[in-house]
DNA sequence: ATGTAATTGATACAAACTATCAATAAGCCC
DNA sequence: GGGCTTATTGATAGTTTGTATCAATTACAT
């Protein structure tokens, strides 16, 4: 029998062994302070949260995760690095330039760009990335 | 009478006056390198073809010319920044993962899904971000 | 030609990683 | 459970991609 999914944090664990990856102590506590953290955040963010974790396995252990698809890798208009837990399963990013916090949404109409643009592009299509800066509600209601 | 434009080249030093920056002899050099350039390129690769020119002057110039739209900043899929001069007004990127090679690209659609996304998104839009990642038809036959 | 303020370069600093390598600890086999 | 093998970790130093500082220089308006 096995335990199915109830938290982003257990399917993280499931893709990682599905990788062939070991389960560690310190990986179960960067899992479980990102689940901590919601919307985005950055690498050192999550490193202050983890004392117990040196910054090498951190930053490790943040690559692994994008690469088994647990989070995203993204970055400000500026190019700051940011991280966001992934959910949904073929998405793009909000990123709210004042307070960093990140959305995803999900819009059929970016995939069908995509397909039109195999036509207009010269070679293979291996990959995309979509960001929308915004400003958020919380805020332009701050603002005021 | 106002001279026309017939270079990207004089389009920029035309941008920075209209800035109200002065046009000084390094950055008529860091233009004349990005000219030089065609597709992407990175700004340590840059400031190698400048020897004459310090490495803090070639970094604030690009920020200078992304600020005042003559080029952009990207990344490719890992983050690492690349530069690419911008001759298209409103676009965005293919790059090739292979070989860095960027192209510019113009698809009206892209324009169609992000007024779609404001019904979907939370928040003012204030910008995005659109890059495809492929491998360009040369470094597909070289792979042959 | 002159004055003023923008620009430069050298250097140091900063942020975000990455490499090294000895010590540790998963997880498989029994 | 105990041992074995190999992945993983942490401390540290190094790398990449910039940014801050500040005295010296230079563009350009007058």
């Amino acid at each position: 029998m096995t335990t199915n999914s109830q938290s982003p944090q257990f399917d993280a664990i499931a893709a990682l062994e599905d990788a062939g990856l070991r389960i560690t102590g310190q990986r179960r506590m960067v899992l479980a302070a990102i689940a901590g953290m919601n919307g985005g955040f950055t690498a050192e963010n999550l490193t202050a949260e983890l004392a117990g974790v040196g910054r090498a396995t951190v930053y490790r252990t943040l690559k692994l995760l994008v690469e088994t698809d647990v989070i995203c890798k993204l970055a400000l208009p500026d190019g700051t690095p940011m991280y966001s837990p992934s959910r949904v399963e073929h998405h793009h990013h909000s990123v709210c330039t004042s307070c960093g916090a990140v959305e995803e949404f999900r819009d059929t109409t970016v995939e069908r760009v995509l397909r039109s643009l195999n036509r207009e592009i010269e070679g293979e299509i291996i990959g995309h990335r979509m960001e929308v800066f915004i400003r958020c509600k919380a805020c332009i209601k701050q603002a005021t």
